[in-house]
DNA sequence: GTCTATACTTAGATAGAC
DNA sequence: GTCTATCTAAGTATAGAC
């Protein structure tokens, strides 16, 4: 607890940098050099606290997880609620939803950098499929298919829908540092379009 | 003419091998030695056909450029289909269809290689744009509003439209070497539900 | 816990012979 | 047009002082 200038330890510090840097200009490009100096420490304390480079990013994906897992909605409960609530408030409740939106923006930017790095990478592979395309199904599929089964949607291709919805959130994450970086609401628009696929049973 | 072993030049074989190994692990990953070492030559013998490595992506790009705007569907010619056929058929023709199987692959293998590598390479991200976003942009808006204009198919919104099928695309180009990859009958499917937003009037 | 100094490795690129 | 040999720069990582 000595030197610590600022809010966080510097095993933190280093955590967030990485996390901020990574995202911005993907894992490669940024140095471990770089890196320290943002924290204002030297390259070589880095390894006091973390083994390797590829070791930050490890630390960034658990953290991510053990992060996400507080948030994530209960499916049983969902279930539930399918059986008495209106089809969209169900579907609003699968969503994650997060309190700290210091939090929140460097979660984002942990899914970016696995975006970005991906391929090639098993480590990035696995923590992306984990995180969007695993996440997603294991929530709207079984809830959809419930829906379908009360009645109170109609039928359609459920799981092209869950491909689709997974490759628009993946795409948002990917492309959020580039050109095409696109605001909230029209993200949000996009997802209202899709959600009109979906359409209540007239009773 | 001499020394050529199988059907390319090697400046071709450069691009070709290049084009596969760029897509397969991302630019960054793949060295100009074992891109030699796979066309069968020197080291030292690609910078006699390239200045330097970023050459070779550039000079792929723009190979793939001339040969897009051969296969570009003609807009006008869209449009005044728009006016007499049915929608829905309409739409297919707006889509690009290569005749070379072995053309199309090499040219998915750029788009993919421009999707791996788009996070702060400006050319990179460029190219994805005219590829990809504004390709698509350029065509289906126009064609969607006017079909609406002529009250073909009902109103909805056509702005969150393209943006979701972009994005559809760009994903399938961006996670194609990896876990997700995917075949084209699935690719095909979502494709399927995403234009099944559009509805045709009923008169 | 943080520093200075430096080792080690990899990869892009060049010079010049053949 | 292709080769051998080599240069140079950059980046990860380590040793050891303070």
């Amino acid at each position: 607890m000595a030197k610590q200038k600022g809010k966080f330890p510097t095993k933190e510090k280093i955590m967030r940098v990485a996390a901020k840097m990574f995202s911005e200009r993907g894992y490669d490009k940024v140095t471990t050099r770089e890196i320290a100096k943002v924290v204002g420490i030297n390259s070589a304390s880095i390894y006091y606290y973390f083994p390797s480079k590829e070791d930050i990013l490890k630390s960034l994906y658990r953290f991510y997880n053990e992060e996400l897992r507080k948030v994530c909605p209960d499916l049983n409960e969902l279930l539930r609620l399918a059986e008495t609530d209106l089809p969209y408030e169900v579907l609003m409740k699968s969503e994650f939803h997060y309190n700290d939106k210091d939090m929140r923006e460097m979660l984002d930017q942990i899914l970016v950098t696995a975006a970005l790095r991906f391929c090639g990478d098993p480590e990035s592979e696995r923590f992306l499929r984990e995180n969007i395309f695993d996440n997603i199904a294991n929530i709207l599929r079984p809830l959809l298919l419930r829906l379908i089964e009360l009645k109170k949607i109609k039928s359609f291709d459920v799981d092209s829908f869950i491909k689709v919805m997974s490759y628009y959130c993946y795409s948002a994450a990917a492309l959020n540092n580039s050109d095409f970086k696109q605001d909230i609401p029209e993200y949000q628009a996009g997802m209202a379009l899709l959600f009109s696929i979906i359409t209540p049973t007239d009773n």
